[in-house]
DNA sequence: GATAACCTATACCGATTGGTCTAAGTTAAA
DNA sequence: TTTAACTTAGACCAATCGGTATAGGTTATC
């Protein structure tokens, strides 16, 4: 089992999967014996590794948006037509917050877990949704000045519009059981965006 | 101070105060001692007139629906223009959650804060999510066929679309120390509907 | 084989939680 | 004045929390 005095374990492995114990359950229900049970360590490994829970959660929540977020925003910036770019993350999304057991989004619930006055928190949440609103906005401008989307409102307006549309899909896809929300929330987006 | 062997506290006046502190805190964060202070109340009366923490807050997230959450479908359903009452309540939902110290909607936050095996909460949830829909949509037909919004997306998926925007206005507001990125969104929101 | 590094497991700690219960005080009615 | 209903204040309980420390086992290197 064990390799030796190297580390024995991978990291970055169990820091994904305290990741997705915190994204599920959130910071104060996520309980160590919940957290090293998935993380598959001991108490004093994960100690020693990732220092107390909090800079643990910090870590977790860093790695989330290093991966999640991230591969949203690169999907809207790739290239090809912007508004195809568009329409595939809303269809991602939707399809994502769809699945049964669907958590949301972690930046999201934490904004609801959270108060403002946690201002280490409250600045990373803030930073992640303003790169989204942005890699929002620049998709947008592609596609307004493609001629692909409706232009009675400003790129970055639509972009803030996006944003909080689609926090409320990852909120909502939470508790809702069935898609049809979902789907008619995109359908109904992406039918206001493309009447030009 | 006290007036006898009837209720020497207006029962009515300590669930709202609950209900604040549930509103702003979460069901977990708020402790007893919190809930006692801002109640005004004993900790054997509230035992006594709410039963436990759970049906206290239960009670609270009803008290919730039937004051904040029913002002707003009243005001969707309100006689008068239909695209009218749609921009005021936007307006007002714009206005409530830019408020410095906003704490979001609390079925929104409650979303967030429980998973889907509670079923008591989710169906709770569910109820008035699926009510605020519907109001939705009503005032949306009614503008449609009044010829006053975009008839590009039914008036069903309309509905859902405002109610995931709406709710992650709500939630996002929570982190946003500026109301720019809301008001930016309702501007976006109209401009949509508005293009016939 | 000894050593050092790493691991899990677990005992333990102080603090806090929701909840129960008792004691003492107040007020209206009999 | 006695009684009953209601109150607050607070002692108390078992459980759980995050966090620390210790003990014992495994493995690679020397």
């Amino acid at each position: 089992m064990s390799r030796g005095p190297e580390k024995q374990f991978d990291p970055e492995v169990a820091l994904a999967k305290a990741m997705k114990v915190f994204w599920a359950r959130g910071y104060e229900a996520a309980s160590l014996a919940e957290l090293l049970e998935h993380m598959g360590i001991g108490k004093k490994s994960l100690y020693d590794t990732f220092g107390n829970k909090r800079s643990l959660f910090l870590k977790a929540l860093d790695h989330y948006a290093q991966t999640e977020v991230k591969a949203i925003r690169d999907q809207l910036l790739a290239p090809g037509s912007p508004l195809e770019n568009l329409e595939q993350v809303l269809q991602h999304l939707q399809q994502q917050h769809s699945l049964p057991g669907s958590q949301g989004c972690m930046l999201g619930t934490n904004i609801a877990d959270f108060d403002t006055d946690e201002v280490e928190i409250a600045s990373i949440l803030r930073y992640h949704l303003q790169a989204t609103e942005d890699a929002f906005c620049i998709a947008i401008d592609r596609a307004q000045k493609a001629g692909e989307i409706n232009t009675a409102a400003s790129s970055r307006n639509l972009a803030r519009l996006l944003l909080c549309t689609t926090q409320g899909m990852a909120l909502i896809g939470r508790v809702l059981e069935d898609e049809v929300l979902l789907r008619s929330t995109v359908e109904a987006t992406l039918a206001l965006l493309k009447t030009v």
